[in-house]
RNA sequence: GCGGAUUUGGCGGAAUGGCAGACGCGCUAGACUUAGGAUCUAGUGUCAACGACGUGGAGGUUCAAGUCCUCUAAUCCGCACCA
C-alpha cells in the first residue's frame, strides 16, 4: 500500500535504505570510484540551516544522478570540531567543548540522515578525537622533518583586559569584540608551515584545475607573485649594507632617499645618538597602531630620520634612511627605495618630510606625465640610461649592478608563511617538547597521540590553557630524558582540514594516516563542493599540504581536488546574510513537516541558481508540493493503464510525447552535470505537462510509450526527490531500490521532428513564420519561402541582397 | 585604489551570436464545487496595439547582439600602502 507523500515517506525510505545497506561504498569497484566531497561541517548547536540542505541536498541529488550513471560513489562526511565557537561557549555556560561538541555531533548526524543524503557514515571522520588528531599530529612531524615546519617570533592580536591573545575575527574595528579594549600586539615564539615553498607551484598548476574562475583568481592574487629585482644599499660611514626589493628598477637614479620598516632589525644600528629617541618612540607607537590602522591607505603617512645614510648604488650620492609604518616588515625585504617622483606614495611622503624629488621618467609622447608620474616612459636624469624606455631601462640597470654584484634580478610572492599556532584549548595539541638542554624536540611518533587533556582550566588569563595542567606539561624530553615541557600552543583547525579528505576513505586506520597505495587510488577527490568563502585560505591550505605529502612520497598526485563548485548563499528574505542577530533566518524545519524533504530539496533545486543562490523566499514553494501531486497522480494513471494493450503506432502525439521525452533525458542529464538544477527540474515539468496532454488529448493511446515516458520521468526525477520517487516507484509494482536503474539514455533520432516553424525575417526584424519539414536542405528552404505568396507580398518591390539559412530556425532576407 | 562578478517582465529565473522572457510564482477570466488558500482550462513583456518598442546607460562590430568589442553607472565579492 502506497501513501501520498509526505514525512512519513521519508522515514519509509530512510530505513529500508539503511537497513538493505544501499550506499555503502564498495571498495572492489574503486576502478569505477567517483570521490564526492562536501566541505564538512562544524557541529554547532543549532539545527541544520536552510545553507545545509541547499549544500548537501543538493549535492546529493548530482550524486545520485551519477550513481544512476554507473559509478561507484564514495561521498563521506565529517565534522569539522575543533575550533574557537566551542571554546567560547564553554567560557560562557560551562559546558566542557567536548561534551557540547559530540553532543552536537550527534543531532547533526541525526538530522543528516533525514536529509535522505547517500553520505556513508561508516567512513566518517571526527577531528576532535584522538584517532583523527594523533594523525594530524602525525602530519606536523613529518613537515618537520622535512623541514616545512619552523618556529619564529611573530605578533598576536592582544586584548590587554582579557589578557587573553584574539584571533582575527575576535578584532573588531581594533577593539576586543568582549570588553571593547583596544587591542595590541604582542611577540610570541610560534610555529609556521613553510607554504611559501611551494608559492611557484600553487600558482602554475591553477591552470590545470577545473576551478571557478573567480576562485583561480583569488588563490593568484593572494599568492601575489611580482618580478622585480633586489638592489643592495651600502650604509655610509658603516659596514652594513641593505637589500630593497622593487618593482621599478628603471627609476633607480630616481632614488632621493631609503625608507626601513619600523621593526627592521637594522633600525637599532643605523640609529644614530641624537634621533634615539624619536625612533624609539615611532617603533612604539607602530607596535600600539593596529594592524587594519596601519595598512589604511587613507591614513597620512608618518615617519622619522635614523639620522644615517645610504649610497646610491651607481652614482655614489648619500641619501637619508627614514624608518615609516607604510613599509611593512613582512613583504619584500622590508626595505623600499623611495624615488618619490616616480611612487605616489614616496611622493606624498617625500612632500610632508621636505625630501628631494627627482624626475627620471618622462612620459612617451607628450603624454601628461605630471609628479609623480607612475606609469612607464623614456628614462631622463639618468646618465648613461638616459633614453631607454622603462621596459629596457629595467634589465640595462640591473645587469649593470650585477657587474658590481650590487643586485639581481628577483621574484617576490605577497604569500606569507602559514602561521599554524593558536594560544587555545580546543585543537591539536602541537606535538613538541621543550627541553633546556635539547631545545624543541619532537614527539617521537610511537608516543602519538599527544592526548588533549579534558580537565582543563581554560578561562581565558593570559596563558595558553594547556600551560596551566601540570599533569599536562610535565614530561621526560624524549632527546636526553631531563625535565622537559610540552609545547602548550594547539594547531590552526585549518590543518585539521587541509588533509581531512585523504583520511576518508582510510579512516579505520591504525598505523597509517592513510595507507599510501590505497589513497592513490581513491584520489584526487572528483567534485569538491563548498562554500566560496574558501578560495583562499583552506583551498590554498589544502593544496599547498598535498604537495607536502607528495614530496615526502605518501602521496603520487598533485592536487587534492581536481573539479570544484561553489554553491551560492542563501540569504534571508530581506536580502541580506542569514544570522540570529538580524533575526532573518529562516529554519527549513517548517517546510519539511508541512511538505516532506524531498518538495524542500526540489523546491531549493528549483527556485534558485546553485552558483549564485538569493534571497529567500517561499513563494512557489507549494508548487513543487502541486509538482508531486501531479506526478502522484499521472502515476496512478499508469497503472489504472496496465495490462490494456493500446495501439503501438506512433502517431503525431506520439512523436510528440517521445520528443518531449528524449529532450527532457538530454536537459536533465547535461544541465544537473553541470550543477542547473533549476532548469532541470524545469525540463521535468515539461515533461509532466506533454504527459497530461497526451494523456487528455489522445483516447486510443501507446500506452507502452506513455509508461515508459512515466518511468524514465520517475528515474530522472529521483535525484532530486528520493522518497517519493521510490514510493512512486514502488507503487508501479517494481521490485527494488529506483537507485539500482540505470539512468535514462536520449536517443537523438526521437529529437528529430519531420517539420519545424522557422521564423522569417526581413532585416533581422521576424515577419513571418512557416513550416519546413527538417529533411530540406539550406537551397530547398531557400526556395520555399521566396515562393511563399506572404513572403512575395513582404518584398514586394524591394531589392533583395542576400538570403541567409539558419537550418531549422530562420531566413533573414536582407533587403535594399 | 586594484582585481573579479552581476545587472533580463510584478517576482524567482531561462536563452550553442539565430524567433528574448523556457519553467514556475503571481495576476486575470472561466469550469467544477455546499465551500476553496483544492483541481482543471485559457490568457498574461510594454505602449498611444492591424504597428512600434523592449535584456542598467551610451557607442560599435554583424545579415543577425541579452550574448562579442569600447566607454559608463549601480550593486556585490576578493585584495588592499605589496615597493
Amino acid at each position: 500500500m502506497n501513501m501520498p507523500y509526505s514525512k512519513e515517506v521519508d522515514r519509509k525510505w530512510q530505513k529500508i535504505w539503511e537497513d538493505s545497506k544501499l550506499y555503502k561504498f564498495n571498495p572492489k569497484n574503486v576502478d569505477k570510484k567517483l570521490y564526492v566531497l562536501e566541505m564538512f561541517s562544524y557541529p554547532s548547536g543549532s539545527k541544520l540551516h536552510v545553507g545545509h540542505w541547499y549544500n548537501y541536498g543538493l549535492s546529493d541529488s548530482w550524486a545520485r544522478m551519477k550513481r544512476m550513471q554507473g559509478y561507484e560513489i564514495f561521498q563521506p562526511m565529517g565534522f569539522d570540531a575543533f575550533g574557537l565557537p566551542a571554546e567560547n561557549f564553554a567560557i560562557k555556560t560551562g559546558i566542557h567543548p567536548h561534551d557540547s561538541t559530540m553532543q552536537n555531533i550527534e543531532t547533526m548526524e541525526k538530522q543528516l540522515k533525514e536529509m535522505g543524503a547517500t553520505f556513508d557514515w561508516d567512513y566518517e571522520v571526527i577531528t576532535c578525537l584522538p584517532e583523527y588528531y594523533k594523525w594530524n599530529q602525525w602530519l606536523f612531524l613529518t613537515l618537520y622533518k622535512t623541514g616545512l615546519a619552523y618556529r619564529k617570533e611573530a605578533p598576536v592580536n592582544w586584548c590587554p583586559k582579557c589578557n587573553t591573545v584574539l584571533a582575527n575575527e575576535q578584532v573588531v574595528d581594533g577593539h576586543c569584540e568582549r570588553c571593547e579594549t583596544d587591542v595590541t600586539k604582542k611577540n610570541l615564539t610560534q610555529w609556521f608551515f613553510k607554504i611559501t615553498d611551494y608559492a611557484q607551484e600553487l600558482l602554475d598548476k591553477l591552470e590545470d584545475l577545473d576551478w571557478p574562475e573567480k576562485t583561480k583568481k583569488i588563490q593568484t592574487n593572494w599568492i601575489g607573485r611580482s618580478e622585480g629585482a633586489e638592489i643592495e644599499f651600502k650604509v655610509a660611514d658603516q659596514d652594513i649594507s641593505f637589500k630593497v626589493f622593487t618593482t621599478r628598477a628603471d627609476t633607480l637614479m630616481g632614488v632621493t632617499y631609503v625608507v626601513l620598516a619600523p621593526e627592521n632589525e637594522l633600525v637599532a644600528k643605523l640609529t644614530t645618538e641624537e634621533n634615539k629617541k624619536a625612533v624609539a618612540e615611532y617603533q612604539d607607537a607602530t607596535k600600539k597602531i593596529t594592524e587594519i590602522d596601519r595598512l589604511s591607505t587613507t591614513k597620512e603617512k608618518t615617519g622619522v630620520f635614523t639620522g644615517s645614510y645610504a649610497i646610491h648604488p651607481i652614482n655614489g650620492q648619500k641619501v637619508e634612511i627614514w624608518i615609516a609604518d607604510y613599509v611593512l616588515g613582512s613583504y619584500g625585504t622590508g626595505c623600499v627605495m623611495a624615488v618619490p617622483a616616480h611612487d605616489e606614495r614616496d611622493f606624498e611622503f617625500a612632500e610632508k618630510y621636505k625630501l628631494p624629488i627627482n624626475r627620471v621618467i618622462k612620459g612617451k609622447d607628450g603624454a601628461n606625465d605630471a609628479l609623480p608620474f607612475g606609469e612607464y616612459g623614456i628614462l631622463v636624469n639618468s646618465g648613461q640610461f638616459d633614453g631607454l624606455t622603462s621596459e629596457e631601462g629595467k634589465i640595462q640597470l640591473v645587469e649593470k649592478l650585477a657587474e658590481q654584484n650590487k643586485g639581481q634580478l628577483k621574484i617576490n610572492y605577497r604569500l606569507r608563511d602559514w602561521l599554524v599556532s593558536r594560544q587555545r584549548y580546543w585543537g591539536t595539541p602541537i606535538p613538541v617538547i621543550h627541553c633546556e638542554k635539547c631545545g624543541a624536540v619532537p614527539v617521537p611518533e610511537k608516543d602519538l597521540p599527544v592526548l588533549l587533556p579534558y580537565d582543563v582550566e581554560f578561562a581565558p588569563d593570559g596563558e595558553s590553557p594547556l600551560k596551566k595542567s601540570a599533569e599536562f606539561m610535565n614530561v621526560a624530553c624524549p632527546s636526553c630524558g631531563g625535565p622537559g615541557q610540552r609545547e602548550a600552543d594547539t594547531l590552526d583547525t585549518f590543518v585539521c582540514s587541509s588533509w581531512y579528505h585523504l583520511r576518508y576513505p582510510d579512516n579505520k586506520n591504525k598505523d597509517q594516516a592513510f595507507n599510501t597505495e590505497w589513497i592513490n587510488k581513491m584520489l584526487p577527490v572528483d567534485k569538491y563542493i563548498g562554500g566560496a568563502e574558501h578560495a583562499a585560505m583552506h583551498l590554498l591550505y589544502a593544496r599547498f599540504i598535498n604537495k607536502a605529502l607528495r614530496d615526502a612520497g605518501y602521496v603520487n598526485f598533485d592536487e587534492p581536488y581536481t573539479s570544484l563548485i561553489h554553491q551560492g548563499t542563501i540569504l534571508g528574505p530581506d536580502g541580506l546574510r542569514m544570522s540570529k542577530s538580524k533575526g532573518n533566518v529562516i529554519s527549513p524545519d517548517v517546510y519539511i513537516d508541512e511538505y516532506g524533504s524531498d518538495v524542500f530539496r526540489m523546491y531549493l533545486a528549483f527556485g534558485f541558481s546553485y552558483i549564485e543562490g538569493g534571497p529567500w523566499s517561499d513563494d512557489g514553494i507549494k508548487s513543487m508540493s502541486r509538482f508531486a501531486n501531479r506526478v502522484e497522480r499521472i502515476v496512478e494513471r499508469s497503472k489504472e493503464l496496465a495490462g490494456i494493450t493500446g495501439k503501438t503506432e506512433m502517431g503525431k502525439e506520439e512523436k510528440e510525447l517521445n520528443f518531449v521525452r528524449h529532450m527532457a533525458i538530454k536537459g536533465v542529464t547535461k544541465d544537473a552535470e553541470i550543477f542547473q538544477f533549476n532548469t532541470s527540474i524545469a525540463k521535468l515539468m515539461e515533461l509532466l505537462n506533454a504527459l497530461y496532454k497526451y494523456e487528455a488529448d489522445v483516447e486510443n493511446k501507446n500506452i507502452a510509450l506513455f509508461q515508459d515516458a512515466i518511468n524514465d520521468l520517475l528515474r530522472l526525477l529521483s535525484p532530486f526527490a528520493p522518497h517519493f520517487t521510490e514510493e512512486m516507484w514502488e507503487a508501479l509494482g517494481n521490485k527494488g531500490s529506483i537507485f539500482n536503474e540505470k539512468w535514462p539514455v536520449w536517443d537523438e533520432n526521437a529529437m528529430i521532428k519531420d517539420v519545424v516553424e522557422i521564423a522569417i525575417q526581413v532585416n533581422g526584424k521576424v515577419k513571418g513564420r512557416m513550416e519546413i519539414p527538417t529533411s530540406a536542405e539550406q537551397q530547398e528552404i531557400e526556395k520555399m519561402v521566396m515562393e511563399n505568396d506572404e513572403v512575395k507580398d513582404m518584398l514586394e518591390g524591394k531589392q533583395i541582397a542576400k538570403i541567409i539559412v539558419i537550418k531549422n530556425r530562420l531566413v533573414n532576407i536582407v533587403v535594399k
